[in-house]
DNA sequence: ACTGATTCTTTATGCCGTAAAGTATCGACC
DNA sequence: GGTCGATACTTTACGGCATAAAGAATCAGT
């Protein structure tokens, strides 16, 4: 599933978002639930089943069925938004200057990267259309934050914002979703690729030839650490690799008049 | 919907990635349709309704039922990877390096983003267990016979390779997502901005004081090139930049010892 | 005690992917 | 030339999904 933000009503959406709901004292049952229960519970059933977690399931986890959560939230879509905006709260919203601009951002990605691997399924919520949440906002005012300090002026620095983000999405993508799916058909990723390296050999022998930069680029490889799974070594030291290769580009945009 | 590749028999999943259908004479009606056509009508298909598209649709474009489909296709996650991997057939395999690695890793990145805003829905395909055909193992041969150029060694390249694909899948699907989004709730992207926009500001009057750096960085821009959509120019901008700023980092890379 | 708003459940609708079973069509062999 | 078994395709059916619609239970204000 793809999440389009707040594909409903745009004030609904975005109240609830912005102002929590307004509870005063009104005829009827007391409410048994809340927005917030609610969105826990779903960050809660996501982080076990992914994005393609249910309402039922939500509801489940409270006691209630699935529709009771239509009381509280206008539909799937919109409460997939608040999880997102939620999750963001984990972030910090600032980051110390005092060791310059390098270091701030190589935190902050940081603290992004285990996010995403903490909550894999915020990776498929579109970035086209942002869900425009406090949280959201915050955490990217804090990059902002960051990168304004290098003197460079706003409209250089979206395309920066952008490529960072790009970046760190990205490589959580490789390790987080390879997580998920792994604990989804509990194949750990280790026999995934084991079993279809296997046969793709077996059906393609001469592949090293056909792709010889490929083999050249998957072969040139350090003693591996065997404190961690392999994949996730590997996708690390590209995170770290990349990433730096990155925050040299902005050095030589700073460093330029 | 997020698809894993290929969670089904690997053997078969990548037979007919790789081999295709061997078809000898056999008994029994003749086949009318064909693994190829059917990949063709997916493309057609995900091309209009996204990667939600139904196994009934493509079916239907074909004048058949969607149960057809299996007796070529083991499921819909498999065809799938098939369409992923017919479509990075589009791209060409190797880039001219007369000019340099820089000229070539821009074309290489053009001609991926064109491609994914051809086809949004390749990029809800996941990452994490790549699809392991012919023709994404080309493409990327082709960006790392571009890199492989500038002497660096391949577990720098690693990195480099990773960050440039996130760069251009991320930098693509701010674009191309919110089309497709627009497309399937008939919605254009700018009415959508522009209705949250307005309601987002009626409810949260003071924020650009709540997010300074997001003000200035949002609102520090050229004229704008009016032959285009706002967001389609402001994503292209983004793209440049931030690809520059990429590309300085790796000339940084090549540059030191 | 009654009214109307509110919470939550029940039921139902229309999608989805695909399993299972049935039908029609062909090649190969007797 | 008739039969057998494999193949292509359709029909039907199942369980799952989001959610619309309607009903039951609960409470505040009159």
């Amino acid at each position: 599933m793809v999440v389009y933000a707040g594909q409903g009503d745009p004030r609904r959406s975005i109240e609830l978002l912005w102002r929590g709901p307004v509870t005063e004292p009104r005829p009827g049952p007391k409410p048994g639930l809340s927005v917030d229960a609610i969105v826990d519970a779903g960050i809660a059933v996501a982080d076990e089943q992914g994005m393609a977690f249910s309402m039922r399931a939500v509801g489940e986890r409270l006691g209630r069925t699935a529709m009771a959560l239509y009381t509280y939230v206008p539909g799937k879509n919109e409460l997939v938004d608040l999880m997102y905006d939620r999750t963001m709260a984990e972030l910090p919203t600032s980051y110390a200057l005092e060791d310059g601009w390098r270091p701030a951002v190589t935190q902050w990605a940081s603290d992004m990267w285990e996010c995403y691997c903490r909550h894999p399924w915020v990776l498929q919520v579109s970035q086209a259309r942002p869900v425009l949440g406090p949280h959201e906002f915050a955490v990217t005012e804090a990059l902002a934050a960051i990168l304004m300090s290098t003197g460079l002026p706003g409209r250089e620095l979206r395309g920066i914002v952008g490529a960072i983000n790009y970046f760190v999405r990205g490589a959580a993508q490789t390790i987080a979703e390879a997580r998920a799916a792994g604990g989804a058909t509990g194949e750990a990723d280790e026999e995934w690729w084991y079993a279809r390296s296997a046969v793709l050999l077996e059906i393609e022998p001469d592949l090293a030839k056909k792709f010889p930069m490929l083999h050249v680029l998957e072969n040139d490889r350090e003693p591996i650490d065997p404190s961690l799974p392999y994949l996730e070594n590997d996708a690390l030291e590209n995170f770290r690799n990349g990433l730096r290769v990155l925050l040299d580009g902005i050095e030589g945009a700073v460093a330029k008049p």
